[in-house]
DNA sequence: CCATCTATGTCAGTTACTGTCATCAATGTA
DNA sequence: TACATTGATGACAGTAACTGACATAGATGG
């Protein structure tokens, strides 16, 4: 066995999670998380850039397989749904359904938290456009079909967190699809 | 005479600018904004909320006019066309053009004021919607008219601040209308 | 002339975060 | 075995963003 527990990191976030569900993410220091998770407060502050950061683990990893889906798609594929296909394969990979409505619930209490999960959107929008032209497909068609495809995804990601109309991810992308198709046919769907 | 000078709220917003422009907006402290304002740091921060809110004063002003601009418009307007209106009627009253380039390039530098900008975008779109829906326009007409107004903002602030293809904010809106048109026809004109 | 109001100053306190150096198990190497 | 190196962590001091509580004094109204 180590000189310490393994998987620091992990239990901060653990801890983390469960001090901002239990009174709320100002009213818990770096400190307690730390002390609950066996380490210093220097500690935590080595693995997360800031408290909020704690909460956008799984931003980098959803990326990741949102554009490795994009680069990979057929070629005669229109943008809109390879950006579309990259958001069904990401849910079943990524999400923990439990884990991700107590993080939703503590976001949506906290102003702060919504300002860094804006900031993550918008650094995912720019990078599927990014993707988007590397193969191939002009602006503003790129910045666009990104900007959709977020929109997308924050809708049916709230509509799956609430259950309704499922909670199966696919279907709840592919009804926020449907949805969107209503209200502008003809730029989602030829 | 007053016992201090008028307008600390103005000179403490003008020396904040000024110090984010020399040297940066992490490396400024409120003490320095104060000091230079001829205020102490606790003034300030009976003035604004943090350190960020100094540059988005203008937002509470800016939605005012757009939320009275739509709630005016008449009866028989499409959604997207009220919001466009009001967008439009904004620039001249709201906007120095000067000051909005050296705050644009503040904001560019550091991800903590684009965060907070994105908030306000965001504040801001939740705004429009509900003066829609007050006005009788359904969801998701509403949102989606909301939003799109808030991209047509975001994408014609940066043309005017760019100077391309025009200085002039309504043009700059007007031209962003167009661009958007040619990529989705249907869904903003009819 | 007095009471109150309002904007500000003063000051102590909390906490998020950072820089720096020490420690010590693990690991590789002679 | 002995010894140097590495990597994760602790220890600790420091900065600066805020906050709360109270003091002060000019302006204002009766």
């Amino acid at each position: 066995m180590g000189r310490w527990l393994p998987d620091a990191h992990g239990r901060l976030a653990s801890a983390a999670l469960e001090l901002y569900s239990e009174r709320g993410f100002e009213q818990t220091t770096a400190l307690e998380i730390a002390e609950r998770a066996g380490v210093t407060e220097r500690t935590f502050f080595r693995y997360f850039a800031d408290k909020r950061e704690v909460l956008f683990q799984g931003s980098q990893e959803l990326q990741r397989i949102i554009l490795e889906t994009i680069a990979d798609a057929p070629d005669d594929m229109r943008p809109i749904d390879m950006v579309v296909a990259s958001l069904e394969k990401v849910g079943a990979q990524v999400f923990d359904r439990t884990h991700s409505i107590r993080r939703a619930a503590i976001i949506a209490a906290n102003p702060a938290l919504q300002e860094r999960e804006l900031l993550k959107f918008s650094t995912l929008s720019a990078a599927i456009a990014e993707a988007l032209r590397e193969r191939g497909v002009p602006d503003p068609s790129a910045t666009l079909a990104a900007e959709t495809g977020v929109t997308i995804f924050k809708i049916g990601f709230e509509s799956w967190i609430a259950g309704t109309p499922s909670d199966d991810w696919v279907e709840c992308i592919r009804e926020t699809v449907a949805q969107l198709r209503l209200v502008t046919p003809s730029a989602i769907s030829g």
